[in-house]
DNA sequence: CTGTTAGCGCATTCAT
DNA sequence: ATGAATGCGCTAACAG
């Protein structure tokens, strides 16, 4: 810096008054300061700043399986986001079954100097209920949960409008029997997903069938069982909606195996888009959320919350981010078959098959 | 730390010197000291030292694919291991189709002050091919190739030796008509797991026949495809190697389509004991290399060769750590029907199905 | 609007 | 074996 500021030929505070777009700085000075900054090809020492006062942001980020399809997004989103602030994020895992456990973690990573929690999903949820009584101690994002979560700003999608949506392009297809393989409720995005269907039929004044409504595990085998729960009833659904990639490739292992066709008798939907949702034959509609971006706005949203707080601990921000989700139409679904749409008017049509 | 000195009746230089365990302390000193610093809960100020002279490394992680299903477990152990040696961190994504792009990459990293590269596998073979003229401009780690990588260390699981194992097992239980559903050839891991299911079959004195071994994509139903191929041929296989558990998925399908009892009729393996493995149905048998430890041990080698690279730039090593991986049994697997271990005599015993 | 002074917390060098 | 002085690169508070 001091190079810089003799070959501009002017004093090492008034480069830094440049560098942080200070207001007292005149446009004179403030060119040649730049060009030289360019010219030699200067960038700040992070460590002597923070030595001298600056103090950057360390954020935690918290998670509690590795094996989830989508947390390497949001690893890469909070990282790439944290660098561009110049902050520091230390990531851990967590326990979200023992409510004590999560207390704990939490005060210690606020205690170790950690400013600003990012909480994906699951973790989210499990801080808020850990945090029920005392408000938690640092500001906190929840990323991608179903629901804004009490207690944080939330970033999310709006995914009991996505499943409303999607559930309504299957209505715009004909078909009035639709099923809901549900996912578990301890994950706040399968009830908003299930809301979703549910406005979705009554919107169109069809009243929803407890039946057609399936519970499961997000695992393959518990899903096809489910899913023979769900085409053995009578009259059969002529769709189904997943609550996730997984259950709706489940869906259709269930589907292959009883010889019904996709989508020709039987119309699948997933949700997340993931990997699977290509892989599968025929390839699945599904609803696409960019965990990376809305990693990277959760970032910025703290950040600025983490700000905030600096200036005013008692300072709490619970706003609702709500971005953007996009369905994406692969062949896994199609018209009603026809046979179906008659047995609205004549219901004994039909025979057994 | 000037507490601490004071606290306990020393200069600050003693402190300093008790911390770095230089040799030059008094036993007196050293344990007065350190009873100060956990009384105090003295932390050293991270800024200070790099200020002061102290330079931490600063690695690069460059990754491909945020779907592939390891590259979570390689985030997270990069960055607690690096968080144990107060390393940076900076991670990436980058293009390996374009070896121009990605030598432009590696050299603005190393540019940047990066020091050392961890390069998970394919994006390290590419890296490698990259620069195969002139050595790469830092010290870089692969993590997981299927062989050694020229030009950089590599921490890897045995993975020939492992699929020489599984097939192994698969030939304890009486299969002899064994075919392979193998991966991709751009990733080594494949080749390897190949060369490993060729080696046990020779190891036996059972030649390996072409036709036995079919290729297919990562992709559902690509190997459902290549699966079929397998099944359709005559004397059937009794047992199926796939590269990975996507394709064992994948074989498991086309079974069933096809009504072929697993492991009753077929037996079927898998590679990575990703989450599939579980899911699926029967639960498949399969390799498991833990990512996570492997990633971490990468970044401790790294570290170390970075080091002695900082006293000597031309210092370069490709040492080759190999790691335990770990064989799960699961009910995928199963003895030789029968009707097939009597083929081996009277061929002609068995009619068309 | 611009320049000067002082010090952030530590390690290195030199002296004791 | 221990201690005192000096400076790393930067910014905050002040003086001009």
């Amino acid at each position: 810096m001091k190079e810089v500021a003799e070959a501009a030929g002017v004093s090492m505070m008034s480069v830094s008054n440049v560098l942080h777009n200070r207001p007292n700085v005149g446009e004179v000075l403030r060119e040649r300061v730049l060009k030289q900054v360019k010219e030699l090809g200067y960038v700040p020492n992070r460590s002597a700043q923070e030595l001298a006062g600056v103090s950057y942001v360390r954020f935690g980020l918290l998670y509690t399986n590795v094996r989830n399809p989508f947390i390497a997004s949001v690893f890469a989103g909070s990282l790439t986001a944290a660098s561009r602030l110049r902050a520091d994020i230390s990531i851990h895992l967590a326990n979200i079954d023992n409510p004590a456990a999560l207390r704990k973690t939490i005060r210690q990573m606020a205690d170790s100097g950690i400013e600003g929690l990012l909480l994906p999903s699951p973790v989210a949820e499990a801080a808020a209920q850990a945090f029920k009584r005392k408000p938690l101690p640092i500001p906190a994002v929840a990323i991608a949960p179903g629901f804004p979560v009490p207690g944080m700003a939330s970033l999310r999608c709006d995914e009991q409008q996505a499943a409303f949506e999607v559930v309504s392009a299957l209505l715009d297809l004909g078909h009035t029997a639709i099923g809901h393989l549900a996912g578990p409720t301890s994950q706040s995005g399968c009830i908003a997903r299930h809301n979703g269907y549910l406005a979705a039929l009554r919107a169109r004044s069809i009243e929803p069938r407890p039946e057609y409504v399936v519970k499961s595990e997000f695992k393959f085998q518990e899903g096809v069982q489910a899913a023979d729960v769900l085409l053995e009833l009578e009259p059969r659904v002529t769709a189904i909606f997943a609550a996730n990639d997984t259950l709706a490739a489940s869906v259709m292992a269930a589907a292959h195996r009883r010889s019904i066709a996709v989508p020709g008798t039987l119309s699948v939907v997933g949700y997340d888009d993931s990997p699977t949702a290509e892989y599968v034959w025929p390839g699945l509609t599904t609803v696409h959320q960019d965990f990376e971006a809305l990693t990277e706005r959760a970032v910025n949203v703290l950040h600025k919350n983490v700000i905030a707080w600096r200036n005013d601990q008692s300072f709490r921000s619970d706003q609702d981010v709500v971005l953007p989700y996009e369905i994406v139409r692969r062949p896994s679904i199609g018209k009603a078959p026809k046979a179906v749409i008659e047995r609205r008017t004549s219901s004994t049509l039909r025979s057994a098959t």
